[in-house]
DNA sequence: TTACATCGTTCGTCGTCCTAACGCAACCGA
DNA sequence: TCGGTTGCGTTAGGACGACGAACGATGTAA
């Protein structure tokens, strides 16, 4: 249909509409739904203290006990350059130990300590908080489905071994090879 | 609930499963799918040799006419301090002429030129077949399902000014201000 | 012993969002 | 006609997240 585009004055009148393209696509819709959702989680977490890994990692240390930072990595989802901050972090305010492992020097293992529990369970709070902030427009099958259709995409792109390698031609393509998550 | 997490040598056992606090939280399907999208478009489009940025102002350009760069900015949702680069490599590669308004001498009118129109044309394609790859696992009446549920998600977050600023005891917050999009 | 894999850590790249400031030009009210 | 405000394009930069490369120290298998 290729909406008239010669119109003359079209320079200014300040009409500031998304073009027709641009409004239904999926890919973008997810990516400003996503921006405002990280904004709101990082807003909501700051308030005490806290931010989005810092509840991954304490989440996977009190369901899957102890951990070496590689298998935290592997399992929180998050690289293990970035790991190391976050526990940082954590050890700082009191809500892990980071203690050498006899059996295995190379490891550190990290625990997760009574304050950080503590922690954990106010986070659990905020962060339920949160979801419900976010989805506030939605009913509760609304909200299921939802997570549903978003729960399929991420199971199907995660055998996918991400993107096929298209055609390579022009540049060196960057970013190959499957995420950790 | 708590899943038993005391449980002895957790430590290794490389079990890799996602914490059940985290496999359902709406906020992270979102952001993590939005990753997959994000990383599944720019490269489609690195492909052909374009950014995502570049389709949205092409597309702007296309629809809604000629503009200043302010106003192209406004249309396109991209800030005018990164809007300059784009238009740049726009032009460089002659999809796009930015010559100073006669009317006006501080503004520049960005025109899309035929060569624009037919990058345009291709980047439909493969945007197009992004989305379908994109939402590979799920049915036609689940992908409108899914856009209409985003769409109503961000509607509703643009007229909320953003996040109400919460509590602002710890941190200066950082990211206040609504943004452009 | 030699070769290789793993672990923790540091540093650096890239893209996105966003702020601040600059010089210039246009506009508006006095 | 002037002076202030506002808008324009541009540059520089910070904050943050995803990600890669490399290194020394350590474990493990040939």
């Amino acid at each position: 249909m290729e909406t008239s585009a010669d119109m003359p004055e079209a320079v200014d009148s300040a009409g500031e509409v998304t073009p027709s393209r641009l409004r239904g696509l999926p890919s973008r819709l997810l990516g400003h739904t996503a921006v405002y959702a990280d904004r709101l989680v990082s807003d909501r977490l700051a308030a005490v203290d806290a931010r989005r890994w810092h509840y991954a990692v304490l989440a996977s240390l009190q369901e899957a006990g102890p951990a070496s930072q590689a298998l935290l990595s592997r399992r929180a989802g998050l690289y293990h350059s970035d790991l190391v901050g976050v526990i940082n972090e954590l050890a700082d305010r009191g809500y892990v130990d980071r203690t050498p492992d006899a059996a295995d020097r190379r490891r550190n293992v990290v625990t997760i300590t009574a304050q950080g529990r503590r922690q954990l369970r106010r986070l659990d709070k905020v962060v339920a908080s949160v979801q419900d902030e976010l989805l506030a427009p939605l009913t509760a099958p609304e909200r299921d489905q939802l997570t549903g259709l978003l729960t399929r995409l991420l199971d199907h792109h995660s055998g996918a071994v991400t993107v096929p390698a298209v055609g390579g031609k022009h540049k060196p393509s960057k970013r190959a090879g499957g995420p950790t998550a």
